[in-house]
DNA sequence: GCCCAGGAGATGT
DNA sequence: ACATCTCATGGG
């Protein structure tokens, strides 16, 4: 099934961009498990094509009804970021499924990209449901249930370390009714600040959560990166990270978080300099 | 062997 | 409120 809309390059925005964790590929094409049901994503003479899972659902998945040249246009007085659009056509802002975003990023905190990639993989393989298909096995994100029920010896010696009981405490309040999908319905301050409650949750981490999976654009994470970036392209000098983040909002509005996106991949990779 | 990684939590001031 | 330490692990 074609899913149509504009151009995505599927590998920088599956995997190489670092929002989601979790896709494989094979035979140049991408496949992971949702809701139950494995898919295979991969580029058509026309477009995207998907093999298996719900249209509507992965076209706003590939948020593929937002219009990315408007938003060029509208950030392209930024040097930085006028220079990182040019750079990654076909890069789109994700919007993933809350939970496997929040445990992503969790696994996030003081890690490496390569590492956190293995750490979902080897989670998944080991309790999510096993799925095969003519492409190969794919793996179910766990369920809230499956990770409040794991044990801690058990994570640990998949190499999560310390975060291991941040993983089961937090499991535990959303298969006990912390609603992640009410979220995305609060505004950008309430949701941030529920969600910051949670163990291995602080205010960078939130914000992974809050810009890729539960549809707030605004929210504007400042890593490492990021905090480089914005003191050498834009003048930025707040000391913390906090308050550089709100500055981040103030300046960018509404979309701002797709232009950390951006900004964050070509600082990452070192396309821009700092 | 050393440094770093899409930081967060605990502690001390 | 703000600065400093510690926390596992393995990739580069």
């Amino acid at each position: 099934m074609e899913l149509g809309g504009a151009y995505v390059d599927l590998r920088l925005t599956l995997v190489d961009s670092a929002q989601c964790f979790r896709w494989v590929e094979a035979d140049r094409a991408f496949g992971a498990v949702f809701s139950g049901k494995p898919v295979w994503l991969f580029e058509g003479a026309r477009g995207i094509v998907l093999d298996g899972g719900d249209c509507a659902f992965f076209r706003n998945y590939l948020d593929l009804d937002r219009d990315y040249d408007a938003l060029f246009e509208k950030y392209r007085c930024y040097p930085a970021a006028k220079t990182a659009f040019a750079q990654f056509p076909g890069l789109r802002r994700l919007n993933q499924p809350p939970w496997e975003t929040l445990i992503s990023f969790i696994l996030s905190a003081n890690n490496n990209v390569s590492r956190i990639r293995s750490l979902v993989m080897k989670l998944s393989q080991a309790l999510g449901e096993r799925i095969d298909t003519p492409r190969g096995a794919l793996y179910a994100f766990p369920t809230p249930q499956a990770l409040a029920g794991a044990d801690e010896t058990a994570l640990r010696a998949l190499g999560v370390g310390y975060r291991a009981p941040f993983l089961i405490k937090t499991a535990e309040k959303v298969a006990g009714g912390f609603s992640l999908e009410a979220l995305s319905q609060m505004p950008y301050a309430e949701a941030h600040k529920a969600l910051v409650q949670l163990p291995g949750v602080g205010d960078k981490v939130a914000d992974c959560v809050l810009l890729l999976g539960c549809a707030h654009a605004r929210a504007f994470p400042v890593d490492v990166w990021v905090e480089r970036l914005l003191r050498n392209w834009f003048g930025v000098r707040e000391k913390n990270r906090r308050a550089l983040s709100a500055i981040a909002r103030e300046t960018f509005g509404d979309d701002g978080g797709i232009v950390q996106m951006y900004l964050f991949h070509a600082a990452r990779i070192g396309a821009i300099a700092l």
